[in-house]
DNA sequence: AACAATGTACTTGTATACTAGTGCTTGACA
DNA sequence: TGTCAAGCACTAGTATACAAGTACATTGTT
């Protein structure tokens, strides 16, 4: 288990989820590991509470596994949950580019197109780092601009399953065709075609397809 | 504060779930009621530990406001959260039976129109309890069906804030259009028409519009 | 040797005690 | 009378103690 600081106003619970799901995310805790609540909460300094919570809110969405009075364990990768998250995002994603076209104003666009181009600049200096939180945040500010965040927060909370077998994954993102997509997108809401955007999105999301039987063959033992 | 009989099974938090949401969707806890978590535990016969696990989990999807060191309490109406259920709702219930088109089987036919069949007999009977369980098991089995059983979970996390308004709305549902409604989209289903079946959950949907300026002016004071 | 019962060491679930922060009340003082 | 400050009564956040259930090892018996 990898720890970094807690942040200052952070509260317990908070730094406990956040460290969970990085060590998740990142495979530090590996699929089907044995999770005990006294032993994490001595890793991180904290007591049981706080990291009790926390694990609690991840099985929600079933990225950790609790058996009652037996033991908690980081879920294995179960590829339909996977492939229900790409769904969701999907569907969530054309949707709220859509309704974008139709709604967003001068200054979501110049929000949108001022995000674009800092991943240029980005790009050009090879901050990967820094792209990938940007990535990120486009996709959030589409469903901000749209008065969308609740659900972005919900779709974001399953996007854990996605994330953590994209990092499985040895093949990097194509930063520069998710750049030109983010670009063209942008265009599509200005110009407000509604049908465009959402082909475009359509198109930008498929780009993270990752082959699931090249994974299983790797990692045979973190599958369901 | 109504409370029904734990279930022999149940957890403490869960059953303080269970409780809290249906206090919260009959308005028997209004919006804006503070919590008490002292006061809550003791009325529920329980710690303030699994209330408070419960009020964390509710807060996630802002139908409770926790403000660190100060209080809780049953957050006010916010129509634009109310707007994103129903969107979520829309889209994604639109795209699953869009595919429900496409990959049910005779099985999963067979399921849809018992369910509608025995939606016919509590119509008749004049069993609204029953026919609301009913339309609530239709909808989840549509995601059940399209192995999307976690999208509806977190679907169904936020469907409280509609649940909460369509609770104080006196108009009650048409029973009687629900159902042909439901019988329509299984035939198109049955029929394999994606946009058919789409169009035909659209406008399915579109029955439980509520109007938003009616129930401002009659509860005053619950809108934010 | 085979097997059953029991003890033990773990787990999560719940209750309770303590910490720290907020805001209001109350009272002393100018 | 007005103002400010100390204290009190509340809150949620955290730590710890205890309860209840599980799995496995160990021991005693047949």
């Amino acid at each position: 288990m990898r720890l970094t600081e807690r942040y200052s106003k952070e509260t317990g619970r908070e730094y406990a989820l956040r460290m969970l799901k990085d060590n998740i995310i990142h495979l530090d805790l590996v699929p089907g590991k044995l999770l005990s609540e006294n032993e994490l909460s001595s890793e991180m300094n904290l007591s049981r509470t706080p990291v009790r919570e926390a694990l609690i809110e991840l099985s929600k969405v079933k990225i950790v596994e609790i058996y009652p009075q037996k033991g908690s364990a980081v879920a294995l990768i179960d590829y339909n949950l996977v492939e229900e998250a790409r769904f969701m995002r999907n569907v969530l994603e054309c949707a709220v580019v859509e309704l974008a076209c139709k709604t967003a104003g001068e200054d979501a666009v110049r929000e949108l197109k001022d995000n674009v181009k800092l991943q240029e600049f980005y790009l050009e200096n090879r901050s990967p780092e820094q792209l990938l939180k940007l990535d990120d945040e486009f996709h959030r500010l589409l469903f901000h601009i749209t008065g969308k965040d609740q659900v972005y927060q919900l779709m974001d909370s399953i996007t854990i399953h996605f994330d953590r077998i994209r990092s499985m994954s040895l093949i990097a993102v194509k930063d520069l065709k998710t750049v030109s997509d983010h670009q063209a997108i942008v265009e599509a809401i200005a110009a407000k075609d509604g049908d465009l955007a959402k082909e475009l999105m359509d198109k930008h999301l498929s780009r993270y397809k990752i082959d699931e039987e090249a994974l299983r063959r790797e990692y045979p033992g973190y599958f369901l």
